[in-house]
This record gives C-alpha cells, structure tokens and sequence, in this order.
DNA sequence: TCTGGGGTCCTAGGACCC
DNA sequence: TCTGGGGTCCTAGGACCC
C-alpha cells in the first residue's frame, strides 16, 4: 500500500521546518507564554533592540522579524520581550535533530530550527505522509514544539512546501502540484530570491513564480547572470542537490561581530573589542577543533558604510594572539578614522585540524621566540619560492618523494 | 530615531604564470 | 615580433538565508 508513495527513480525528500522557533522553545519552558504575544530581542539598551523571532499571537499585530524593538511596542503594546537563551535553542535544536535521525541517518541540519531528510529508503517505515505525521507528533509530544513540514521529490520543492502551512502543516509538492501550488506564488516568495533579485524580475514583467518557470533562459540570463538559469531550474522543480549528513562539518568561516554601545574613535574601547572578537572566534574555533588560513575584518562606519578587508595567510593559525595579531594589522591600514559602529573579525578557510596534516606540526611551537622566527622564516622564504612553499612541501611530501633541494633550503633556513 | 549577528555562495577585476 | 588566451589566486563587495 504505502510503497506506492516511493517512485522508482527519484527521491523523497522532508525538509522540518520549526515554527517560531525560539519563541516556541520559550513557551515550552514556561507555558504561562503559550497563547501570549511574544518576542525574542536583542538589547534595546545596546540598540540591538531588533526582533529576532516572535509569536504567532505578536505577528497578528504586524510584529516582524528584523523590527526595531519600539517599533514592535507601538504595534503591540503588550508585547513580552524576552533576551534569547541560545543554550536551551541549541539543546531543544539536538533533541529534535535526535528524532529525525531514528527515522534516518540521511539528515542534513541547515540551521538550528530547520533541515532535510532524504526518505528514499524507508517504505517500510509506512507513506511519507504517515511518517511526516508520527514525526510531527512526536515534536510535538515529546518536545512541545510546533513544526512544519514539507514533501517533495528535492530540496528546494521540500522547503518551498514546509512554507505553505504554518504552524503544524504537512504539505506535499509533487511536480504535477507545481501549476497550482507553485506558479501562482509572486517570484519574492522564492528561496534564493531576496528583494534585490524580485525587483529586478518585476522590472521585465516577471512577477510570479510561473512566469519564471516559462521565460526564455538567454533571456533571464541578461538579467540575472548564471543565477538566471538556476532559478529557473528550480521553478520549473529542477534541483538535484543531495541531501548531505557531512555538510555540517564543512565550515569554511568562523567569525564574531559586535555593534559598540555608541559609535567611538576611542583606540582603548576599539582595543578592547578586538581582544573580545578575536577570544571569541578562538574559543569557537577550538570548539570545532579547527584552524585558518585567512583573517577578515569587518568595518561598519557611524553612517553604515560598511567595507571588509582581508589578508590571506601562508599558514594555519588559531591561537588568539595571531588571529588579532592580523587583524589589528588590517585595521591600521584601513581604518580611516571615522567613528566606528561595528566591528567584525572572520577566521576565513577554515579546517577542522585532522584534515590539515603537515602544517600542524608547524603551529604547535608554542614558544613566541619559535613562532617569530616561523614568521620570518616563511616570509623570506616566500620571496625566495613563491607564494606558498607549504602547498609544495606537502605534495612533495605526501607522494612520500626525496627530499628536494627546496625542502632541504626550507628545513635549513627554520632551524638556523 | 535609524537595521543584529551568524553564515554561504557568487562575481569581477587585477596579478601572475604558462 | 609586438601582444593571444587560458588558468589560478587574491581581494572586495553583493545578494541571500536564518
């Protein structure tokens, strides 16, 4: 009966959807805020005071995400405004994660309150819509929190459908649907269309989501660029992405941005958050257990002109003290002086450690004398080889060959 | 009284190499 | 003799998402 629901060839995919995430995981806590107007904001104190999520009761009242916080007020006098707790996000985030993998390890987070499942194999576990509902339920019970979700044969169709019914829907988007359910959506709707890219369309007389599926491709091409032909594809339900359990390993960037309590031009309080940015992506990246090859700062001005600046490393690094070591460098080259709003400091090409083999052993000489003198040494050597004598010392050294001259030139230099 | 903080991916130009 | 074309790396910015 229920093997009817899985094709031949092609998938089933989920995608979960929690609903008002971190407002529901706050009622659950305290069900007196069930049925309440509720906000999760920043600190108006800090003028963080934005919404971060808010309660299906405080979104009646025109309650937005990204909303200053007074704004919020004015619409909904009542509103209760809480700080977020992201530890009890994070542990309601694992639980739940917990109960999409008893289904299948085929899981792949996107975020804290959202992910796919790639159901393909599971027929014996019933339909697809008979497993989305014992999923949903058992949120529900076990959790006490609300979520969406959607059925299709991709990613982007899965996530489109968890999109149409809020709170506690269950939508499925086959290809026969797309007419009816898809087509007739504006194109803003879209995953992967920001306000930029809907108005642009809307300029050349694109306005849904099926007038998109059905324009010419060179033509959306003039427009959009290669972007053009994807979203294309994937209103038309083109999207073969897999769903992919690793891909919550494969960070790339690990960084922490602050916005100052006033604008300033004061080097101490500047000083000072560098040292906090910096302690935080190092205390992250020991998390992860990870290192960087690249550092990026990040410049908002009292104007919110924002510009970033970064500077590519010969080697991985992690510690506190080289990660500001760079990022004070870019700062004095290109701080022009202005009061500063934000400042944002990224570990860029980032690894977990297990996966960068040699240089390791470059960064543990913990010694600053040792490490001064590593600096130097790549520096010189980096006239003298090139740009990045480690990426030939590992090939050279990974093919298990002789030592070469250069290696030889490399070693001798470090130890003198 | 101006809109936070965490990311990813893409583009485009210049430098440089072959 | 007089300037092609492909490829990669680096940097800065933009768009988008949650």
């Amino acid at each position: 009966m229920s093997s009817k629901w899985y094709p031949k060839k092609g998938r089933v995919i989920f995608h979960i959807d929690m609903n008002c995430f971190y407002a529901s995981v706050e009622m659950a806590y305290n069900p007196k805020l069930k049925g309440k107007p509720l906000a999760i904001a920043g600190n108006p104190e800090e003028r963080k005071g934005i919404i971060v999520t808010s309660s299906y009761e405080a979104r009646a009242k025109g309650v937005k995400t990204t909303m200053p916080l007074w704004e919020a007020r004015k619409l909904c006098p009542n509103l209760i405004v809480m700080r977020p707790n992201f530890d009890r996000y994070r542990m309601a985030s694992k639980e739940m994660f917990k109960m999409l993998a008893d289904i299948t390890p085929r899981v792949q987070p996107v975020s804290i309150d959202e992910g796919y499942m790639d159901i393909s194999g599971c027929a014996d576990l019933g339909s697809p819509p008979d497993i989305a509902e014992n999923l949903q339920q058992r949120i529900k019970t076990e959790l006490d929190l609300p979520c969406s979700i959607g059925i299709a044969p991709n990613k982007f169709l899965a996530k489109m459908a968890s999109d149409m019914k809020k709170p506690m829907g269950i939508t499925v988007l086959r290809k026969r649907d797309l007419p009816e359910k898809l087509w007739p959506l504006p194109v803003g709707e879209m995953y992967g269309i920001g306000g930029k890219t809907a108005a642009k369309l809307n300029s050349v007389a694109i306005n849904t989501i099926g007038e998109l599926a059905t324009t010419d491709v060179y033509q959306l091409k003039q427009v959009l660029g290669i972007n053009g032909e994807r979203l294309r594809n994937r209103a038309n339900g083109i999207d073969t992405r897999a769903v992919d359990p690793d891909a919550v390993h494969e960070f790339k960037s690990i960084g922490s941005s602050q916005t100052l309590p006033n604008d300033t031009t004061s080097e101490a309080e500047i000083r000072k958050l560098m040292h906090a940015l910096a302690d935080n992506v190092e205390r992250r990246l020991k998390r992860k257990n990870a290192a960087g090859r690249g550092v990026q700062l990040m410049i908002r001005y009292h104007d919110l002109k924002t510009i970033t600046r970064s500077k590519k490393l010969k080697i991985y690094i992690e510690s506190k003290e080289d990660i500001l070591h760079v990022a004070n460098d870019l700062l004095q080259k290109h701080w022009n002086l202005e009061p500063i709003r934000l400042l944002g400091i990224t570990v860029q090409d980032a690894e977990e450690k297990q996966h960068i083999a040699h240089q390791l052993d470059l960064f543990t000489y913990e010694k600053e004398a040792e490490k001064e003198k590593l600096y130097s040494v790549i520096d010189q050597l980096s006239t003298k080889y090139g740009k990045n004598p480690f990426k030939k010392l590992n090939k050279e050294q990974d093919k298990n060959q002789p030592r070469t001259s250069f290696q030889k030139d490399f070693l001798d230099d470090y130890k003198r």
